[in-house]
DNA sequence: CGACATCTTGACTACAGTCAATACTAGTGG
DNA sequence: CCACTAGTATTGACTGTAGTCAAGATGTCG
């Protein structure tokens, strides 16, 4: 596993200080985390650890999308999370990991030693607090996405994944209400089917369907347009907003 | 929405002491807690609570089975959650609820009012170090349960939910093992279909498949005895022990 | 330009869903 | 004590959605 280090970045200046693990911590806090932490970067598609391993540090997602991968003896894979910027990554408390993790793009991580990490939790209740909220969020996150998985067409399991990273995109761009969304994927369509619990072939077939139907434009194979989000969330099923990676 | 009380047990009779919520507390926490808790019992199929209201308490269950519902506008449900004695429901730090909760069996909670718990969790580490380990665990839980909906046959669903009731019955009476093990079915057909993505009626049909191959035995709808839980685990997919609900 | 990844499309199949009839069980009241 | 009902479960026949297998198209990078 080749992981590349880069130089630190001031916790000040970080651009997911207010949504991270550190976010609720003061200025005492937030230096005794800066003294531990350091970043690494792995290239698309790297491998970050893999079950049953151990993992000996504990991390925040500062850019890129990593994924947590579950996979049966056959082969069968079933992506159980995806990691965007500011999610927590690792498990502090217990050394093994329940699934592979790997980087869909490029992704850096701000990571901690998960010793001395946890030696900060027990000391630093706006760290523990800011964990259970962020895994409360995961856990709700998780449930709505059973739903998706259990219930609904793979039409609408598409539309529910593009509609999820529209509006992540929409948020982070201020986008306006009512006007058309751009976004590229950060998965590919065989990710997509790992993440949908559908197969590529299937991916494709309802891709180009909601194209044909005018929900979305393609250009190339990965940038997206969604001209009216209200359309694409009613193909997903969905009443109002789900809110699940919001 | 009625729902009975019953009359307080001790703490240190609990029988889901040294696992639920206030296992890490010591005395002194845990008188805190006896002074704000009360009993609540619901019987077989009540709502304790639906999508978008406001509860004002918190709860561990003690006794029986609750379930966690999510529902889309055209009736299609999936249930995100079992929450088994010792399983802790409610957010603190949030009033609404994501989803339905319901009694599948009668259900006794050790309930708290939201805002004293709220102020205990603040003073009182071990409540808060507690309940992120319960969080984490179930966040495990519905991961392993994405790869059974995203990916496993009818039959390997239904083999599924029954090694993960059949262990955790096994475990809670002690059966050695290599030992056949018996126990009853928390749930309908109508709610296993449910939780495993599928309907009613293909339940039914496994249930009988599984019965005719020998995998399982049925006396009754309701009562099921697993002569060989090495077979069940197989016919799950599952290489070794998945843990879920454990 | 050519080679490999990724993606799309088509034809066929199969697993689970739908609709419908029937069976079983437990509880109620005549 | 039996008959009736309501809820729950089983089984059958048929259909439809997504999976499988396979060919070909598009895109990307050396």
């Amino acid at each position: 596993m080749v992981a590349y280090k880069k130089s630190s970045v001031a916790c000040s200046e970080c651009q997911i200080r207010n949504r991270a693990v550190c976010s609720q911590c003061d200025d005492d806090e937030l230096s005794k985390l800066e003294k531990i932490k350091f970043y690494r970067t792995y290239p698309a598609g790297q491998t970050i650890a893999l079950t049953g391993q151990d993992m000996d540090f504990v991390a925040s997602v500062v850019t890129g999308v990593a994924s947590l991968t579950q996979t049966m003896e056959d082969g069968r894979t079933q992506i159980v999370g995806l990691m965007l910027p500011s999610d927590f990554l690792g498990r502090p408390g217990r050394q093994g990991v329940m699934y592979d993790v790997a980087a869909t793009t490029e992704v850096t991580l701000c990571c901690f030693h998960r010793k001395p990490f946890e030696e900060l939790m027990v000391t630093t209740p706006h760290l523990i607090q800011r964990l259970l909220e962020i895994t409360l969020d995961e856990l709700d996150a998780a449930r709505e996405w059973m739903l998706v998985l259990g219930r609904k067409t793979a039409r609408e399991k598409i539309a529910s994944l593009l509609s999820i990273i529209a509006r992540r995109y929409a948020k982070l761009h201020k986008t306006p209400p009512n006007k058309a969304v751009d976004f590229d994927l950060p998965l590919t369509r065989d990710a997509m089917s790992d993440y949908l619990g559908l197969t590529l072939e299937t991916v494709s077939r309802q891709m180009s369907a909601l194209k044909k139907d005018g929900i979305i434009e393609l250009e190339g194979k990965r940038h997206i347009r969604v001209p009216d989000m209200e359309r694409l969330i009613a193909e997903a099923g969905d009443d109002a907003d789900g809110g699940v990676l919001s």
